[in-house]
DNA sequence: CAGTAGCGGGACGATTAGCGTCCAGCTTCG
DNA sequence: CGAAGCTGGACGCTAATCGTCCCGCTACTG
């Protein structure tokens, strides 16, 4: 655990060398199989354009790695050497995006950002993904979206971390959903607000109390403000929420009794925005509150999931198999189980 | 041997981002010493322009490496912990730039390159000093510039590696000295001819015989195209040469026993450009053939030297402390030694 | 309590590096 | 002998980088 291997910490000292070390050694590997391979042939190969493949082999070229002759370039006995030695180092430092690569082929994603280690046992993964999940949130932001987001331990860490370069003086936070019987810091409603106040956006509060009567319900639905954050959540672009487990989200919430065994009977696994999930990613209960509704989710142009600790990974692949996700920042070690169970 | 660190791979990968890396920590470090620290102070610590700085302070506090508060920056624990991990490398990450500034201020130089390895044991060493040393000439060179030439096997190394960008038209290469008593392809002729050759300069040869009476020295001198060629070895504004073990060299060229008794009796310990030196580096003898003079040394402006090799690293301390030389291109193992010598 | 030294961060123009793209000249192979 | 494929050069556009200066603020110090 302390003896860090040195790839880590060169990931957080210089975040490009891993990557530009991937390109590299593709290049260099590309080469070795081809023999002899001219520059146009490699780029195809190697999905780069010309040029930039070109600056890198002048590079690689003055490291005395590979010849130029007239037939093309081939590797030099330096080059060989190179690339036999760095083959033990190439699943680890092609891991986490190979990772990366996997979940989002086999979830059909846009986007999946792998943090390294557990959450489950490192409170520095937890601090990771928040802060990844920060910077795909900036990233993802245009001017004028509406982001209805989430509760949960997660979603919290993520709004305490984000930081962006000038205000959003033209978005909005909203909770996705009314209370769902979270402790304060935890609710949507105080995370659509630190967001919003840590990046000089605005944002809309909405309180909907748990577990009313169908008539007490339609009427608050009436509140003009409570009406107009609904709106908005209707209307929202980005969606960012949390995975959780099943059983511990409804044990959190103090669901009933009788909830809770009906949800074991039906095989709820996972919970997200409200809704439970069985492992096939089928809904098999909703939370009784107001907000983001499944076609909601549908019509978002992005929704961001949340989640890490090998614990959750079967309950990401659940969400992920009901297929409305489009980017998911995780973990290493829940990445590699919710590929178990995709 | 074999399993070689991945930092050594790393450097020549991406050697460019090593160096980002060095930089990078040495921000750090700085920033962990000095506590809290504001950026000009820093700027100025670190010998970095402020912008230049910045840019990577920003990096770093993207990171949660450091911290910015009213009264300077800060390491966070993070940035702390990463530091403190990366402990162990900073010795290998440095090794070799620390090695090249120790030597340069031990000799008084003004630029050092030291190659990894060790050139008395791989092959590859001897291939990188040649390699450097061409790159180190290159950069030396300005339009209409003259380079004086030595002979030897590193020198003949160093020729066949010489690229250029454009073909040097301005530029003449000359030996330094008249034959040297070594076999033709490591002489300063054929030495300089390949320069030449390989970068579209021009030369000229200088044939001098060895061992010339007085009589016949005077009137080869008198040779108006060997006069012509010593009058640009006069003008020469750089000198590259290579450094040798005096008695193998003494041996190499074929001294008579007597001279060779004379070299032992006084400590000769080091031979370049046709002198030997003691371990002060005090001139002991001269080779008798015509071309470059101490004076003409002093005149250049720049004089490169190069050699590898533990075994030599005596005499290439021996060379410096002579104390003309600008440049040394050598290898980790000379320059460990030549450091012990110093 | 007022003055000041030192702080971070914003701004902006000049410079440069990187890249896409095309072309010339060469070698090799069919 | 022609076609294909190769390298290396060239060039203009764009985006990033950098040097430089300035502003407002904070926390000391006298």
């Amino acid at each position: 655990m302390h003896m860090q291997n040195i790839l880590h910490i060169q990931k957080k000292l210089v975040p490009d060398l891993v990557q530009v070390m991937q390109k590299r050694y593709k290049i260099l590997h590309q080469i070795l199989v081809s023999g002899t391979v001219g520059r146009r042939t490699l780029a195809a190969n190697l999905d780069l354009t010309e040029r930039t493949l070109r600056s890198e082999l002048d590079i690689l070229r003055e490291q005395g790695l590979l010849e130029t002759g007239t037939t093309g370039m081939t590797l030099t006995e330096s080059g060989r050497r190179l690339l036999e030695e760095l083959e033990p180092f190439v699943k680890e430092v092609f891991g986490l995006s190979e990772l990366e690569e996997a979940v989002r082929l086999k979830f059909g994603l846009r986007k999946v950002v792998v943090v390294p280690g557990d959450s489950d046992v490192s409170e520095d993964a937890k601090r990771e993904i928040g802060r990844a999940g920060s910077r795909v949130l900036s990233q993802s932001l245009s001017p004028g979206d509406i982001v209805a987001v989430m509760g949960g331990t997660t979603m919290a860490r993520m709004a305490a971390q984000i930081k962006v370069q000038a205000p959003l003086t033209d978005n909005w936070f909203v909770p996705a959903r009314g209370g769902l019987g979270e402790s304060v810091e935890y609710q949507a409603n105080t995370i659509a607000s630190e967001l919003a106040k840590r990046t000089g956006a605005r944002y809309r509060m909405l309180h909907v109390p748990d577990h009313l009567s169908e008539e007490a319900y339609q009427t608050i639905m009436q509140e003009p403000n409570v009406r107009e954050v609904v709106d908005m959540i209707r209307r929202a672009r980005i969606v960012v929420h949390g995975i959780g487990d099943a059983i511990t989200m409804a044990r959190r919430r103090k669901l009933d009794a009788d909830t809770v065994r009906e949800l074991l009977k039906d095989g709820a696994l996972a919970e997200a925005f409200g809704y439970y999930f069985d492992k096939n990613g089928a809904v098999i209960h909703r939370m009784a509150t107001a907000g983001l509704r499944l076609e909601d989710i549908e019509a978002a142009e992005t929704v961001i999931g949340l989640a890490g600790g090998r614990s959750k990974g079967e309950a990401i692949a659940a969400v992920l198999r009901f297929g409305h996700d489009d980017i998911l920042v995780t973990d290493e070690a829940a990445a590699e189980e919710a590929l178990k169970h995709g």
